[in-house]
DNA sequence: CTTGCCGGGTT
DNA sequence: AACCCGGCAAG
């Protein structure tokens, strides 16, 4: 697997999705348990279990790892973990997140070996620089000399980085405009959105620290006191190598990409992984799982199937964005999901449109090894541990299924629909005033059982009066 | 559909 | 105030 793209996607917030999802609804599923599982004088193997399955599950995964101890390291993905599965009870009740959270991932229990990471062990500073980079991808605070503490050494500026394709373009794009979105939020939340500077830097950050994560792939974890000097790690050996060369093949055959394993050995350049984060539009009408590759392309889908307008009209009222959502796909995990399950490889060819349905009702069967999230609740916990492959960006609130949050305190009132967090990113986002809203003060259905529910319709005589009157019953009070 | 109950009407 | 009920929202 991939750490940028974990670290990427947890930078950019989610969303959600949710959320979410999510989402919105983009939405946050998250859901990604990650057991260390440690062998005794040998690689640490990093086991990334890209689920979004059941909570119980995800719990289950964890809890049976074996006993193995977490690192610190583990620790902080634990949190990660916590909190998204908070933002994933959240969206309990959305649709998309639902679909999204498949519940027997390929990954789980190790039966896909794709998704063994090797991590090298010996790097303490790549390890500090990963537990920062973690903890940026849950959008925590980070003080900037923790930041500045890294060793300048550690910033892997890509070299004879060429120019790169379309679809690196669009990738680029699209993170910069996530990253530009969100980024001010969960990385610097003091500046202001609109000072472009922080947010470029921002992603600026985030591809670099994603780059030597990914590039390096050597990552390091704190599992014991290795008392080696934080410098650049040496190339790994060459069991490393060919071990994730072999994890990785199938990564180079969706990317149709010549050059496969120079950077492995011994140029660092980011080539591998950049193509991997396809940003995909999926179309949200009821009913329809449609995913394109460009909005242009969706928004056609969506201006000529559903709303049943000329074709070859270019006219748009902006109509479409409020029918499809940016989601953003690991074609790494997609790719080893898919090979995983099938011994046929995939086409060579772009991300094709037939791919299964990302973040919709995915038969388990053929459930990629892929995570969404949706995370749809706006706030700020949830977009700060997204710590999932696939961000999922619902755009528009009353597209994402209403997640209904169970009142903790008596008299809480109940809050709207949680507004998928895009309608914030998304400056197309009308502000609208929020939808109906009742005036909220109507108390949340009880859990009792009311005396109607007792006593029956029968022995109505035996009712509250309350009851009898249609009140708010007084026997049986919550 | 049933259930709970708010809001408002009638006595 | 006591009583009743239309209608809404949640499940």
């Amino acid at each position: 697997m991939d750490a940028r793209y974990i670290l990427e996607q947890s930078s950019v917030g989610t969303r959600v999705g949710g959320a979410d999802f999510n989402c919105r609804a983009g939405r946050s599923v998250l859901c990604d348990t990650r057991v260390p599982t440690v062998e005794k004088n040998g690689p640490v193997f990093y086991k990334l279990v890209m689920d979004g399955g059941s909570v119980p599950e995800v719990k289950s995964e964890r809890t049976s790892s074996k006993g193995n101890e977490l690192s610190p390291g583990g620790r902080i993905l634990h949190d990660v973990e916590k909190t998204g599965l908070e933002d994933q009870k959240d969206t309990g009740s959305s649709g998309i997140l639902k679909r999204a959270s498949p519940t027997h991932c390929p990954g789980i229990n190790g039966q896909l070996p794709g998704v063994f990471m090797h991590l090298d062990i010996r790097n303490p500073g790549k390890q500090a620089e990963l537990a920062n980079n973690l903890r940026a991808a849950q959008g925590r605070i980070i003080p900037p000399t923790a930041i500045q503490s890294l060793p300048s050494s550690h910033i892997p500026v890509p070299r004879n980085r060429k120019p790169s394709g379309h679809a690196d373009k669009e990738v680029m794009a699209a993170t910069v405009l996530t990253s530009l979105s969100t980024s001010p939020l969960v990385l610097n939340p003091s500046s202001a959105p609109t000072v472009p500077e922080p947010a470029s830097r921002a992603w600026k950050d985030v591809l670099s620290n994603s780059y030597s994560s990914s590039t390096s792939g050597n990552w390091s974890w704190d599992t014991s006191d290795q008392s080696v000097p934080s410098t650049p790690s040496p190339p790994l050996s060459n069991d490393t190598n060919k071990t994730f060369l072999h994890l990785t093949q199938g990564d180079d055959v969706i990317e149709d990409v010549p050059e496969s394993t120079h950077f492995m050995f011994e140029d660092p350049i980011p080539r591998k992984r950049k193509n991997s984060m396809k940003v995909m539009f999926k179309c949200l009408w009821k009913n329809c799982e449609k995913v394109l590759s460009t909005s242009s392309g969706i928004q056609r889908h969506i201006r000529t199937v559903h709303l049943g307008r000329n074709c070859d009209s270019d006219y748009s009222d902006g109509e479409e964005d409020f029918y499809y959502s940016e989601i953003e796909v690991n074609m790494d995990s997609l790719t080893e999901g898919l090979s995983s399950l099938t011994p046929t490889s995939p086409t060579t060819s772009g991300p094709p449109p037939v791919f299964p349905p990302p973040l919709t009702a995915v038969p388990h069967s053929e459930h990629i090894n892929m995570n969404g999230s949706h995370s749809h609740a706006p706030t700020l916990l949830s977009q700060s541990a997204p710590s999932t492959l696939c961000h999922i960006r619902t755009d528009h609130a009353y597209q994402g299924p209403v997640t209904h949050v169970r009142t903790v305190s008596i008299g809480e009132k109940r809050q709207p629909a949680a507004i998928t967090h895009t309608t914030v990113i998304k400056n197309h986002a009308l502000i609208t005033p929020p939808p109906k809203s009742t005036p909220g003060t109507r108390k949340p259905r009880g859990e009792a059982k009311k005396c109607r529910k007792v006593y029956g319709m029968e022995k109505r005589d035996m009712w509250c009066t309350a009851c009898r009157w249609k009140k708010a019953c007084q026997r049986f009070t919550d």
